[in-house]
DNA sequence: CAAATTCTGAAACAATCATTTCAAAATTAA
DNA sequence: TTAATTTTGAAATGATTGTTTCAGAATTTG
């Protein structure tokens, strides 16, 4: 047998995670990956492959990162209704935190128009999103929290249409009394 | 004196923004704009300047031209809220046929970051439509078309934020319906 | 027409791009 | 320890990047 790996894959990922998310799939060099990654580009392509190969794996950590985030938080509520205003705000508070913008959304726009392989795997983690959203929805109606004649699957889409926005304006504006305001505003609009 | 330019520069522009458009900043390189511009480089540098100029030149371009397209339409509505249900539709009937997504918003998520020069041309044309729909809501309240306690400014935002979130939801999923629904709701959830 | 001036085309530029090569170092199991 | 196997580092790959050069074609004014 042989010598294991001197680096460890997901760091190695996270970091250049990191970069692509700053500087974009075709703003990012083979040398910015490999300078942040700490490793020689042969074993780069031994382990995990060429650029677009490791975008993909960048995508999907960053992709089931926020999913294991969102399923850690969703138990810790009782009344769906609180869970959604609650979900509403955390939005806001990542969108002011992070000053780059959201990878998925700025992969969206950047690659996925283009590449069929990258768009399912964003579209993947958007239908994870609006399912989450949904069947909360549902539940708030359920229990009387909502309106009986409201569109689950619609007010989803909704929030999830508005808050992409607020990362846009983010972007141009860094206010962000603005997001926040922007934020109770949807909650008061959606839960009346 | 000497000759002439041989070639139309807004013509040239607005070929060289289409290729931006549709592969993005870094994703665009020069051979690719002097093809679809048929032009020499030379003859591009010496006029347009080099790449980043050339880019300006294009968003630039991009934002007068939906300006205009904006003032020409705005006169043409006799009340306020009817002005502003067709601005929404307008917007939803753009996403849908525009399949590459709105060049301001992928240039906002691709460079602005980055490239303070570029993001005050994004501010700026964001805030022109600002004001755009802030006038029309204030119109609308003043006329009672509108609940007396609304803050113009704060619906004009979530409104442009809203749409924004339509042009990756279509990149993602490119289902007419659901951006023409989500457009429906949207006039509705102000409106009433 | 002629002289002046500017634009154009093709080639060349160095730099950087993503990717590959390969010998040597490193590590494992026997 | 030894033989087998894999990772690693540094260099080199050819292609493409953005940009410049410059001689000659083109066009205008006098």
């Amino acid at each position: 047998m042989a010598r294991t790996l001197a680096f460890n894959q997901h760091e190695a990922i996270e970091k250049a995670l990191d970069v692509f998310w700053q500087k974009g799939y075709h703003g990012t060099s083979m040398r910015d990956l490999t300078d942040a990654m700490q490793i020689n580009s042969s074993s780069l392509y031994n382990t995990l492959g060429d650029k677009h190969q490791l975008f993909i794996h960048c995508v999907k950590h960053y992709t089931l990162k926020r999913r294991l985030l969102l399923e850690q938080r969703a138990n810790s509520f009782k009344s769906p209704k609180k869970a959604l205003e609650s979900f509403i705000q955390d939005v806001a508070d990542v969108v002011i935190k992070d000053v780059q913008g959201c990878f998925a959304i700025k992969t969206a726009f950047e690659v996925s128009p283009e590449d069929k392989g990258i768009k399912a795997l964003l579209k993947e983690d958007n239908d994870y999103t609006h399912q989450f959203l949904s069947r909360l929805i549902r539940e708030a109606v359920r229990k009387d929290e909502l309106d009986q004649d409201c569109d689950a699957a619609l007010v989803a889409d909704h929030i999830i249409c508005t808050y992409t926005g607020w990362y846009e304006l983010y972007i141009l504006h860094q206010d962000p009394v603005k997001i926040k305001k922007l934020a109770t505003y949807l909650v008061r609009q959606l839960l009346r």
